[in-house]
DNA sequence: ATGATATATTTGCATATTCACATATAAATT
DNA sequence: AATTTATATGTGAATATGCAAATATATCAT
């Protein structure tokens, strides 16, 4: 099927998602999720070297937009995929980057 | 490989890339173009039933990302996209979109 | 060469959204 | 109450968006 199938609440939908990875630190953050893998706040931001209230921000967003779950365990909450289908866009998007233009 | 092995300047690209398409009128100008299809401003603005103006607009937008080439032949200019691998990306974005999530 | 027409691009505007940072606040644990 | 971890808020700056109008480009007839 191709997308031109689709209506435009599934173009809403797909271009939200987009919207959600189109940014170099929450692409960075996903590819740290990737083979099922749960990370803390904390794990995240001192993995990227970035301000922690702008790595929650960022995890807020990709959780709002339903790409990401999250999981509380006392004072740490884990972040991971909330759907493993998403690691096909990044992939994709890593063949794309690699092929360079 | 994983997209864990892009450098920053790889993530920044494919961010870029991402930001271009992830918006609905821009997704659906390249699901017109699937198959190598090449359309004019005029073609893509009746198809989609939208302003002349918004549409070239995103069509700058799209081919100063590095999405779209364009080809100016008498008054009109043909669109079409660079790299046909991009359908990659598009095709699992509606997959993952027809999951519904 | 000029004016008219068709097609496309650019500009200006107002509005909305996104972003990083610093700081404040909240929640959980000790 | 103090500490650790996380979320929310405020701010200023940057970016994105659609529309209407203006401008640019190419073609055609005169």
């Amino acid at each position: 099927m191709k997308i031109s199938d689709l209506k435009a609440e599934q173009l809403e939908h797909a271009s939200n998602m987009l919207k959600a990875i189109a940014h170099p630190v929450r692409i960075a953050i996903l590819s740290h999720l990737e083979d099922g893998k749960k990370l803390t706040v904390t794990q995240i931001y001192e993995l990227l070297n970035i301000e922690q209230s702008t790595t929650s921000h960022h995890l807020g967003i990709l959780k709002d937009k339903g790409v990401l779950l999250s999981q509380r365990e006392g004072k740490n909450t884990y972040y991971y995929l909330k759907h493993s289908s998403l690691f096909s866009i990044i992939n994709c998007v890593s063949k794309v980057t690699m092929e360079g233009f």
